[in-house]
DNA sequence: CTTGAATCTTCCATCAATGTCAGGTTCTAG
DNA sequence: CTAGAACCTGACATTGATGGAAGATTCAAG
């Protein structure tokens, strides 16, 4: 399919598409006037790299990994380096927890305003 | 205190803290000579605002919800805010747990070449 | 063929947090 | 008082993903 196509059924936009060819994450084939032609599985792998993007990865960290992921991960020093990603992803879960719970706790303060403590300057 | 130490203490360079301040999201009195001092709260503070930024709210969504904590959040619209924005913080966890099953598929994948599937071009 | 839609490439812009450098001022220890 | 450390402001650079415009070319449908 061409890019536009492939654009439409991501959500994606063309520019993007463009510039995860330009980082080696979504090859494309030309055609004889050098339009971009994807193949169908190509629609999968950019929901695979959205979702990536959007843990927070680098388009280069993507990189390397698709790497691993085309070449069929089997060395194992490319399955370390999938694990080492995804513990890193995991620290990151631990890091939104972690804020989620500070913002609960100034909303439950909210709810009690006699309960002092916090980070603000405060007249006492 | 003053900036260096409070850097020191935090972790945060001092070029970060003057920008926070710049932002709104940290007071700072002066000296008669201009330089800037902290009250003991602002460590807390700072680590506060560190947890939010690495959450991956930005610093005027920060500054917006720094005003309703110092107002002492009392108001419902206050509240709000700083649920919808835990909200949005537990749905970039689950986004994040999204791409961790992700990368957990390929990494089983690894294991066990013949499983094919994926979002790898092929030679099939 | 012709024509209009789609694509191509190449730039330049943006946003946000932070780094860094320069030149000047303040603070503090001796 | 004085030297040197710490601080001040202001400016410019950077990184990364994306947006957008311009001008040329290709594709597909009639």
């Amino acid at each position: 399919m061409r890019i536009g196509e492939l654009a439409a059924r991501t959500g994606v936009s063309v520019r993007s598409l463009r510039y995860y060819e330009e980082q080696h994450l979504l090859p494309a084939v030309r055609s004889s006037g050098g339009h971009r032609h994807y193949p169908e599985p190509a629609v999968h792998r950019v929901a695979l790299i959205q979702h990536l993007f959007s843990a927070g990865l680098s388009s280069r960290t993507i990189g390397e990994l698709m790497v691993h992921i085309d070449a069929g991960v089997s060395t194992p020093e490319a399955r370390s380096r999938l694990i080492a990603e995804r513990d890193r992803i995991e620290r990151q879960m631990t890091e939104l927890a972690e804020a989620r719970d500070r913002l609960n706790e100034v909303i439950e303060v909210s709810y009690d305003p006699d309960a002092g403590c916090s980070f603000r300057p405060g007249p006492a």
